[in-house]
DNA sequence: CCTCAGTCTTGATCATGATCAAGCTATATC
DNA sequence: GATATAGCTTGATCATGATCAAGACTGAGG
């Protein structure tokens, strides 16, 4: 177990013997689809690393509705924020998405652990920082831009230049509902990119035919942005 | 200059030696009402300890829309976070909003001086979670609610049961954008709570009427809400 | 006292995206 | 091979909140 916690990156600074303390107390979990791993306000004694499969972060609303928050993959920690706070409990709930292994570690051992590596502090502020980023980009995205645009923003990322097929990660409703878009919404959406001819979708498989319009979508068509014609109307006919 | 570090909680576990240390590349800015301290984008080398007025940070649109993601309040740092970027650019603009005093502090010398002393380490470590979790929060409040029922809670933020009168901390179009409702919205979901007899203002001053209902908004009025009446078409008359 | 600028309110209209409802795949399962 | 079942698409309608435009209130400075 202790190769398999070192491929989470926030352990690579430890030491031997810090990494069979952890060990002692880590438990291994197996999760079939749609199991939950932890619900939203549960007390977080604990924080996880996902070793194979795919698990959602998300949050209910109190009416039922859910936003997707991130979707982990493997060699990604979770959780591991709430070790700071005096009586935590997770502020997501998640959920595995396909057969997943993870492992689950005592917070208040790692915490300890902290203490004496310095350098793990580090990696664990690194790595911190970056979810700051994410967020505040996420909130940006949120309030700043329209539905069309987040998607168009988020094809971008998925697609590096000189490779204009790829697979979508997940289920369409997921990704959806992790770019607050009702998977309604999502589906006319890509249906007028389209029609623009911007790109193509079989199943899981994207094709964008126009790079640049995509590009100008994504950073154009912030909330009024009247040099784009109306989501629902596409433009170019 | 020290005792004034000190006020920023960060500093409070690191030794004479490192304050005075500190001190030497720290330097001291004073603002006036709409002065920018630094803009979206640009290169960053330095955080901030707020000591006296009020800074808001702001995000921009590529259309020119402007989002407030947080007021800063005198004794909090900001834009620590961005220590551990390999080359780190603000991602948010910082704009007085009054006559304001700030201590500019070096994030190389900070984050080698941070190698020196755990405490400060775990200081940071909690704050970012803190923040973390405020950002979780946010994201839930935009794409799980509505407009109003982020005011209602706003207000009850504000607002310490048994005290029903209180002060808005800012202009109300500031706290709009802050909230990511326009200012005409905004003053359209007070305009109904007043007349549905939730509360009363005058001028930056709110008193609250009926506590409850103002909790029922806050935490019922989810989008797809189908319990509670329009935000355009008040409940009660 | 008047004015100018900034803040706030109000009205009318419009667009984005949600909702509801139905049909259409495509796999899996028996 | 029939039939569920989950995932996806499409259409029609509706609601939230944005936009544009105009007016009201406030406070500071001449």
């Amino acid at each position: 177990m202790i190769e398999q916690l070192q491929s989470g990156m926030l352990f690579s600074r430890l030491s031997e013997k810090q990494l069979i303390r952890i060990k002692q107390r880590a438990l291994r979990v197996h999760l079939t689809p749609g199991e939950s791993l932890f619900g939203q306000g549960e007390d977080a004694n604990r924080f996880y690393l996902l070793l194979k499969g795919l698990i959602k972060l998300y949050r209910l609303s109190p009416s039922g509705n859910e936003k997707v928050i991130e979707v982990v993959s493997p060699g990604s920690t979770f959780a591991e924020a709430l070790m700071f706070f005096e009586k935590p409990h997770y502020p997501v709930g998640a959920e595995a998405l396909k057969e997943s292994e993870v492992i689950s570690i005592d917070a208040n051992d790692f915490a300890n652990m902290l203490r004496e590596s310095i350098d793990t502090c580090f990696l664990l502020l690194g790595d911190m920082s970056q979810r700051l980023r994410g967020l505040i980009r996420e909130i940006d995205d949120l309030s700043l831009h329209t539905a069309t645009c987040r998607v168009a923003g988020y094809l971008l990322t998925r697609s590096p230049e000189n490779i204009d097929s790829f697979k979508l990660e997940f289920p369409k409703h997921i990704l959806a509902s992790r770019l607050s878009v009702k998977a309604e919404t999502f589906s006319r959406i890509i249906k007028n990119m389209h029609e623009d001819n911007i790109l193509s979708v079989e199943g899981r498989t994207v094709h964008i035919h126009d790079r640049e319009a995509l590009k100008a979508m994504a950073d154009t068509c912030a909330v009024t942005a009247d040099t784009l014609e109306s989501t629902f109307k596409p433009s170019c006919s």
